[in-house]
DNA sequence: GTGAAAGCGCTAACAG
DNA sequence: CTGTTAGCGCTTTCAC
């Protein structure tokens, strides 16, 4: 019963089996060189009979050429993250290049780990998410010699490439359009994440664009864990007990702005004319909502498409991107919870 | 400005760096054998002066020793699927394993060709979603020598380990509740996945039980691509406009389930008196619902825990499992959109 | 078209 | 406690 006479099969075995040599053989398996037409068939029909499998370890080393890409991202229940790894995969798929993805939970030294641990095989790039990172991360990052592109933000200084929307201009956007639309006592909801640095510039511009026209943000409250639908509708409820006279409230993403949305309703609060919302990043999974909330689409999608095509560029026919950094534009979507401009 | 000098560091720069041999400089970053401190000491500030980063690839065929576990899933925008990555995730970040993650998108061909890929890394264990394999897959499988975690279904045989739930029972007694409920004109909505077997075998479980007590689905649909949350708003109305006299909606999953749900609540009906409704998964992320939908807890995260934990287990200590099928049982939760047994 | 030799960067196994 | 010697399974390079 037990199998441990059990040795995996290398390119030996299919070299004796065939009757053809290793190099010839391993030829055949890559596809590579000139290689008659009668071996190529005994050894295809060799390696599939013994179920040969070749060793991307051995083959890696000696060819010095690793067909990974590390991704890098704070978290996978993110939404917002599985929707960047598409289309990573989408771009990469067309490619011999694999990603390879490693989580961070918004921690800088779990970064650190992470990054050294996939350094560590010696990928043929890097993906990772924000711009900002320890110095020890930066400097693995610099010296590793291979394509590193930064994603999903540009307000500051990339290591290789960044590709992303500005958060800050994107806060500062939204802003302009709730001031145009003649809303003037605010409350803002977001998530206790101090090491969220695209959340926090979000806020950022928000609150900049509303001082501009001499305003503040009337409440404001943070949440941490939790059903992100479930803690929109609690925060929302206290907020509106506490600060009852706002007439807008700015969610730092679309699913307590659900949450918010499904409580007012309830209330049976005129969504806009009373009391407007909008929240970001455009999750088309909330698309059947009974109304389509106020949102900005941080073009996820397009962003991993981008970041993936540069390093396949890059690794594959060797092009150097131009542009250092690639801003994309979020497009403001006003959905039915932000009355039309006054 | 072309850094193409640029040579990644090896072991002999930092064996030179600190005047010791590679020998012990290996032992000193791996922490193996017993090093006197001096030495120690000395490596590792020169490895961190250079910025060393060990090659795996070199280590694990030296070593022999691939500490990557492959994690097989059908889709990465299913929810489902990173949730049960956390499981896995969580387990396996108190060992030296790391995942990788590989997507099918329910095509058992594509299944095939990242099984391949994945394996010619010459991981330490395999976890893959679902019984249904092409037999080339199997073969793989079987052949690889390697422990098997096949996850979130155990109606079948597997191939080694099997950790989920049965689906023909959660459909079996998902039926028996409503049965017992007294609902009576049952229509289904779920997805157009032909390939999707968990699905599949949940609804043979459901039919099978209203069979037993004389009852047939009423009315049926299936939807592909798009918004979860809009298909399951749309589909509802059309089915109730198609058959008004339905008194039960059973939804293959919580996203079009929430969509009926808010249709309903919308057109005012009497939930769960005049229409009783269910789904399945138990996503949390949709607890702030104005009525908890009746549903069934997969146990994702927990499957993905066991899994993890299994392969650890076998790769860490080498120890068996004695059980091969681990059936865990999922929980019905009746929310508030199925009324009371009578 | 095919093969032989020489490593890739590291670690197992054995000496000292 | 430390060093030496041989590979791991492949591919590169150069002969034939």
């Amino acid at each position: 019963m037990t199998k441990n006479t059990h040795r995996p099969l290398t390119l030996r075995d299919v070299s004796e089996a065939s009757g053809v040599s290793e190099m010839t053989v391993s030829r055949v398996l890559r596809g590579r060189g000139d290689v008659s037409a009668t071996t190529r068939d005994k050894v295809l029909q060799a390696a599939k009979e013994l179920g040969y499998v070749p060793n991307k370890i051995a083959g890696a080393l000696a060819s010095q050429r690793v067909n990974l890409v590390a991704v890098i991202i704070p978290s996978m229940s993110n939404m917002v993250f599985p929707e960047v790894m598409t289309g990573i995969n989408s771009v990469l798929e067309g490619t011999e290049l694999q990603p390879v993805v490693g989580i961070t939970d918004y921690l800088p030294e779990k970064e650190e780990q992470v990054l050294y641990q996939m350094l560590s095989w010696r990928p043929s790039g890097v993906i990772l998410a924000g711009l900002e990172h320890s110095e020890a991360s930066c400097a693995m990052l610099r010296s590793a010699g291979i394509p590193v592109v930064e994603i999903m933000d540009v307000d500051g200084t990339p290591i290789d490439t960044a590709v992303g929307i500005s958060h800050r201009r994107a806060g500062r956007q939204m802003a302009q359009a709730i001031l145009k639309a003649g809303y003037k006592k605010i409350g803002f909801m977001g998530t206790k994440m101090p090491l969220d640095h695209r959340a926090r510039k979000r806020f950022e511009g928000f609150t900049e664009a509303l001082a501009k026209a001499g305003i503040e943000v009337s409440d404001q409250e943070f949440y941490s864990g939790g059903s992100a639908l479930a803690k929109g509708r609690d925060m929302t409820k206290d907020m509106l007990e506490r600060t009852p006279d706002l007439d807008f409230l700015y969610y730092s993403n679309d699913m307590i702005g659900a949450g918010g949305l499904l409580h007012l309703l309830e209330k049976g609060i005129n969504i806009p004319q009373d009391i407007g919302m909008a929240g970001f990043n455009g999750v088309d999974l909330l698309d059947g909502l009974p109304l389509q909330l106020a949102t900005m689409d941080a073009c996820r999608k397009e962003v991993g498409k981008i970041a993936a095509q540069i390093i396949a560029d890059r690794v594959i026919h060797g092009t150097e991107n131009s542009e250092k950094i690639i801003e994309l534009t979020p497009k403001l979507n006003l959905g039915a919870t932000l009355r039309d401009p006054q």
